[in-house]
This record gives C-alpha cells, structure tokens and sequence, in this order.
DNA sequence: AGCTCACTTGCAACAGGGTTGCAGAATATT
DNA sequence: AATATTCTGCAACCCTGTTGCAAGTGAGCT
C-alpha cells in the first residue's frame, strides 16, 4: 500500500484513493489495459471521465505508456523509471490473438533498423501478434 | 480509370464510383489516411458510413492494411498481391511528429526477434516515429 | 434495351471512446 | 484548523465505428 504512495509521491502526484485503485490494477494484472477494461474492474466506485483523466496523469508522468493496438489503445506500466520528459522504450509487445491478452516482453529489445538518409527516428513500436504460451 | 476498375475487379468486387474514388485517393495521397481523411476528401459524395463499409471490403479483399497509430487507425494500400485468403505484411511505418504524416517504407523489412520458447508469432507491426526527411 | 438478382448505398439509430467546463470535494501545506 | 491547490463527479458534447432496413445500382442474361 505504501509502496503505491512512494510512486504517486515519486511523480510529483497527490496519493487519492482513484490513483492507488488504477496503479494497484496495472500491478496486478500483469497484462495490458484498455480503459474498458479499467472501468470494468473500478467503473462501480469512479467516474468514467476520472480514469480517463488518470490515464492521461499517469502517460504524462511517465508511470505508463501506450500500447499500440489493432483495436484500441491499451497501457501498460513503465518498468524502468520513466519521466515526464523522457520515456524510454524498445521493448516488444506480444498480442494473443486466442486470449487477448496483451503483455510487454522486457527481455527482448526492438532490433536496429538502418532507415533511409533524412530519417531521425525517436520512438519504436513493435507489435507481434500469435499465439501465446498459455494459449499454445 | 481503367486501372481502378481492373484493380477491383481483380478482388471480386464490383466498381461503384465510391470504391473507385476511395482507391483513387489511396493512390493520389501516398500515405497512410484515415478513416477521417477519407471522409474529408469525400464525405461531401458518400456517406460516412459507406466509406466505413468500403474501408472493411477493402481490408477483406486485401487491398489496403491496417496501420497501427498511437492515436487512431490508418489505413495504406498494400503495395504487394495481397488476397482474401493472405495479407503479407513486414515493412516499417514511419510517422512523422512534425507534419503527422505516416509511410509505409516498403523497402525495408521488419529484423527477425528471437522470441522465448512457446510464442507463436503471425504478425509483425512496426511503427517508428521522428521526423521524416521533408521535416527535417 | 430491358429484366432480374444480388450486391451496395443512404438513412436512422445506436454503442463506445474520449474530451471539456464547471462546481463541489479532497489533499497537502502552514 | 484554514488555506490554496489540485482532483473528482456530473453534464454535455464530439468523434469513431457498427447494425438494420428500405431504396438504389451494377452485372449478367435474354
């Protein structure tokens, strides 16, 4: 519970119970979320609007990130210690298309890509889609 | 004009001058739109719903692709035979963070993840943003 | 050209995603 | 405990995307 705290505090965030509930979520499940899915596990004790607007808090502090999607955007939590002002990733993100889940493979990183002359890159996003072990 | 006529007739489908001018566009503009674009360039001759309607057929028959976006679908013709049965996708999009415009850039392919034991890749989905060369 | 059937379109209506403004409530600070 | 600041809930709104149905159109046939 504290631990919730700290990272709140960590990110220059006021601790209230809407912002531990979607942290402790993204904690638990391991996996990926879409607002949906949110609202459907804390729809009963907040508004609609006020998820959205601790989504969009947590994206700009740098606590979660998007994850890309053929069907909507979902996030998931930041392992290393992202800012405001800098986001880093070049992890893989693995989609089941049996289960749907979608998770963050830490591990691997996005392999260098030599792009054409002029490009100036900042960001990767690397999508796979298959089926996963569970599933398997 | 022919070439579109040809280019449907070659998926199934029968030309209708809102599938042509759906193509035409797709062709004209050379990258990414979306569903919103579509509609600006058209939307005064067809209706919303037809060019969602058209988008699918598309998808469907192998004509254009999905390209994934942090903030909403685009759509880019596919530059090889896709069909029905099999879209086959590796190339890299770029999205540009000054002009917003995304391209498929068909000459280079997605490098090959080694992925932990289990995983049962299909599809690859990369997308890269910065800045493009005109922005640059 | 005209007929027919299957496919396509437009309209209306709907569900869901996402945003904004504002008043009231909760938080951190003193 | 009082204050300034920030957060939340509500209402309202716009955009995206889908479905059902009736009317319209395309393609093949005679």
């Amino acid at each position: 519970m504290d631990q919730l705290r700290e990272t709140l505090k960590g990110h220059q965030l006021r601790t209230t119970t809407c912002r531990e509930d979607v942290l402790s979520t993204f904690i638990n499940k391991k996996n990926a979320l879409s607002h949906g899915d949110l609202e459907g596990a804390l729809g009963e004790n907040y508004d609609r609007v006020t998820i959205y607007r601790t989504l969009k808090t947590f994206l700009e502090k740098g606590i979660i990130h998007k994850v890309l999607d053929d069907e909507g955007l979902r996030y998931a939590l930041c392992s290393h210690n992202c800012s405001e002002e800098k986001h880093h990733h070049d992890h893989i993100h693995f989609k089941c298309s049996a289960c749907g889940e979608t998770n963050c493979l830490e591990n691997l990183h996005i392999p260098a890509v030599q792009l054409p002359e002029g490009y100036h890159p900042e960001n990767f996003n690397l999508l796979i889609q298959g089926v996963c072990p569970k599933c398997n």
